[in-house]
DNA sequence: TAGATTGTTAATCGATTAACAATC
DNA sequence: TAGATTGTTAATCGATTAACAATC
């Protein structure tokens, strides 16, 4: 039973939000069945590794008909855990950590319960129903909650720090946007999910130089050659 | 030369950026020289990858001595297409759309150059040194600036339009933070970088549930078979 | 020169796709 | 039942790792 999900590849875990994303977009349109076929049409994939994707889980469709969209939705949710609601606080109350405070993950069980800061101007400032504390009231904070998450969005010097305060007062799971990996330094039964915003904007500056840039090129020259 | 880098593929692409980052923090802490080795200590992968993964874009070591840290960093910069200046504007100047802005991509030549939404509350609020315009103002503004990213922080329902408004006004890349595919709607001279941050939340939940609770599931069950 | 480390070819591994029997 | 579509095994493809000759 522990073991039962083991051995489940990363690159199978990151598309289950998608696919749980795109039942959803279906089921707001109307969409009670589909099949692996009609999916992979909407979601540019092949079928077999939808079909594969979901068999690492368990045979959630049926031959013939296919998947119940809401059935499949909701057990790719459990899946993910979002059946359960996580409790999290925020660390760094800058724009960015206000802006993830406001951003409404509470609909997929994500519930803001707290927020810090080190800088005493902050304090007081309410995000949605949460008020910012200092950074040296976090351990109590943590003595007297429940929280299952911690966000960070704080400055990379101070992330490690603060990672390991964290995981002293029994933080397990660090959404890190500080430009460090967090995940190396910390013990193995800590799970850390890194965003890498600057990281995401330099793949897209890549794209935009070799690929749109190259395309450029490639008719200029040709409009050049016509000539 | 036009074709030279063609043919790369995603995976050696988003590492690119991870090397960049060490190489600054190397350097930072005054380290100029650096052998694949060394480095794949630090950044935990192999260090044949390292190799293969430069020797797609041409030879920058030296054998017997290893890697310039500063020219690498440079390298891979150049690559990355940092060595330029990349004029932006930010589409939805709520909690997200004000944080990104404020977030000093400029030192890697991201310049936000201007900000849109539809919402006349926030018309002429400064982000930085930009002030917030109305959204029917942007082709006119696409006009007469040069812009080569948009990003966007609006609603996934009004995610489609604005893309497609954008593209005809002559923009090739998108930063899309709205809950939509948009690279699957638009032409593909246009490229986009999808930011899905609730499906990043959904990973470490999932991590969060399978591993973490997993483990301590498995230490009850040790603990109680110890009774 | 000897030692170190690259660049690159070859081997392995894992992930994706194809195919099809099972079955609704 | 016939048609459709899954679940699953087998084949392919691509990415990672290992090995080593080239060379600084």
């Amino acid at each position: 039973m522990i073991l039962k999900e083991k051995g489940i590849s990363k690159a199978v875990i990151s598309r289950l939000p998608r696919y749980y994303r795109y039942l959803g977009d279906l089921l707001d349109s109307g969409v009670e069945r589909i099949s692996s076929g009609e999916l992979s049409e909407r979601m540019k994939v092949t079928a077999s590794q939808i079909r594969q994707d979901l068999n690492n889980f368990g045979g959630f469709g049926q031959q013939g008909y296919g998947y119940n969209a809401r059935v499949l939705r909701e057990e790719i949710g459990k899946i993910l855990g979002l059946d359960k609601v996580h409790p999290m606080i925020i660390i760094g109350a800058g724009h960015l950590g206000q802006a993830l405070g406001n951003y409404g993950f509470d609909k997929n069980g994500f519930k803001v319960v707290g927020a810090f800061d080190i800088n005493p101007d902050l304090a007081g400032m309410k995000i949605r129903d949460v008020s910012v504390q200092m950074l040296d009231e976090l351990p109590e904070f943590l003595d007297q909650h429940v929280v299952e998450i911690a966000t960070l969005t704080i400055p990379k010097e101070a992330a490690v720090e603060v990672a390991q305060i964290l995981v002293r007062n029994g933080i397990h799971a660090i959404w890190n946007f500080a430009h460090t990996d967090l995940n190396l330094l910390l013990p193995e039964d800590v799970v850390v999910e890194n965003v890498h915003l600057s990281e995401s904007l330099m793949r897209l500056s890549y794209n935009l130089t070799n690929i749109v840039g190259a395309e450029a090129d490639r008719k200029k020259k040709i409009g050049a050659e016509k000539r």
